[in-house]
RNA sequence: GGACGGUUACCCAAGUGGACAACGGGGGCUGACUGUAAAUCAGCUGGCAGGCGCCUUCGGAGGUUCGAAUCCUUCACCGUCCA
């Protein structure tokens, strides 16, 4: 990898990238190259960082795109630095409209931002990555400074993005302290002298208004944004979060992160191509061709992304285990290898297992998977919640959940 | 400081005295079909019970009423506008 040509770096490195704007992604595409080529003359490492803001300790998919990002930088010997937003997150992003982020402590946040690293590294290299807490400078600003920064902006630039501009139109309240939220960005940007900064394309104002005019008045270069697309969840269509129920989660299991993937929509499988695997730009592209061509089985496409994704994360030892466990089960409808058992007594029956077993949510919901045939022993579907049971029967509730009764 | 509006189930969002466990959409679940847990179609989606019953739920607490998510009082939180 290290010896790649810079168009192909460029390439590789702008993948999955989404200004909205042509002209804006060309620009940053050459301001890249030419930075690129800087630092392979100097010898110079580029200084590559994104910030993370550690309001929740369970990772997903979607936030490893931008550390896939930040990995690929380093595997192309450049210096990568994880910011967790300690001091940003105090403050809370009130962006996120919909969920009241509880004023964290400092400790608090502290904790949390390790247990974000810490996941993190599944994908970074630890040894290569610096790992910093904005806090650490961001908390020293004191007022004078901040009227002097502030004074870099004006209104009607923070009015111009769309964000606040469709707010505005619908009535909707913007916080002043929303406006310092890009201008502390842009100090974090300055105060690591960095090279490129990484980020969701919602972060594309921050980076550019905010980042880039901040460090041209401190006399830095200001840093290359690449602001990468929004990794949809399972539904296909909104962003992945764990609070809309629609996340693949990292602390799962193989079989698992496996099946999430098997169940995305066809049509959200090329961003999932571009965002979450570690194809090469030209795998991407292979991929997307064979697509659209339809030379390529969409269900034998969405194999391939899920076992390259599952790869990512348990090695392709466990996920090719994934695929054979999802095909023997639900291609073939198979009971599979290892399921979990349990030993019933007399007084036992049919619901109470599955309500004690955690199969079902309620006794009422275990009568209507009855009702709809979704309940099966042995393969046939019990039309009689006071069946006898037997040792060994096999209990299938819906398709995914199984159990072996033992007496 | 003033005027006005909001708070409904996992999410969004109807409902302004009885037919409301509460329209609709999203999500989730089940079934059929298939190309996979995709797409499409159909059903289900508070709990307990299981033959037309009971209990809990519409920001909190009280009240009016035979009867309230709907009216009144009060508290809390949120928002918009004017100053």
């Amino acid at each position: 990898m290290k010896r790649m040509k810079i168009e192909e770096q460029v390439d590789l490195l702008m993948q999955g990238a989404d200004y909205g704007d042509p002209t804006i992604a060309d620009a940053m595409a050459k301001e890249l190259e030419e930075r690129l080529i800087e630092s392979e003359k100097t010898g110079r490492p580029l200084r590559v960082y994104c910030g993370y803001d550690p309001t929740s300790t369970d990772l997903h998919l979607g936030h490893t795109v931008t550390m896939r990002k930040l990995r690929q930088f380093q595997e192309l010997g450049h210096h990568v630095i994880f910011v967790i937003g300690s001091f940003t997150s105090m403050i809370g992003d009130p962006s996120d409209k919909d969920k009241l982020r509880p004023q964290l402590t400092l400790e608090k946040v502290l904790e949390n931002g390790q247990t974000y690293a810490d996941q993190a590294f599944r994908i970074l290299d630890r040894e290569k990555t610096e790992v910093v807490y904005n806090h650490e400078w961001l908390e020293k600003i004191n007022l004078t400074e901040l009227v002097e920064l502030a004074s870099n902006f004006t209104v009607q630039q923070f009015l111009a993005r769309e964000n606040f501009h469709k707010r505005i139109d619908k009535n909707e309240p913007i916080y002043l302290h929303e406006f310092f939220y890009a201008i502390m960005q842009g100090f974090d940007a300055h105060h690591l002298n960095a090279d490129v900064q990484i980020g969701g394309s919602d972060q594309l104002f921050n980076i550019m208004t905010g980042a880039r005019k901040l460090m041209t008045y401190f006399g830095q270069k200001p840093n290359i944004g690449i602001t990468l697309g929004i990794l949809p969840g399972t539904d296909g269509e909104v962003r992945m979060s764990k609070s809309l129920g629609n996340h693949i989660p990292l602390n799962t299991d193989a079989v698992d992160m496996y099946g999430k993937v098997m169940s995305i929509p066809d049509k959200a499988m090329p961003v999932y191509a571009r965002l979450a695997t570690e194809w090469t730009p030209e795998n991407v592209r292979e991929f997307e061709n064979g697509l659209k061509a339809n030379s390529l089985h969409p269900r034998d496409a969405k194999m391939r992304l899920a076992f390259g994704i599952t790869s990512v994360f348990y090695g392709e030892k466990e996920a090719e285990n994934a695929q054979k466990q999802f095909v023997t089960t639900f291609q073939q409808g198979n009971i599979p290898e290892q399921i979990p058992e349990y030993n019933f007594s007399d007084d036992d029956n049919l619901i109470d297992i599955m309500v004690s077993q955690e199969m079902v949510g309620s006794r009422s919901e275990a009568r209507r998977l009855i009702d709809q045939q979704g309940v099966k022993i042995d393969g046939t579907p019990v039309e009689d919640m006071n069946v006898t049971l037997q040792d060994g029967n096999i209990l299938q509730v819906g398709k995914r959940r199984f159990l072996r009764l033992r007496k």
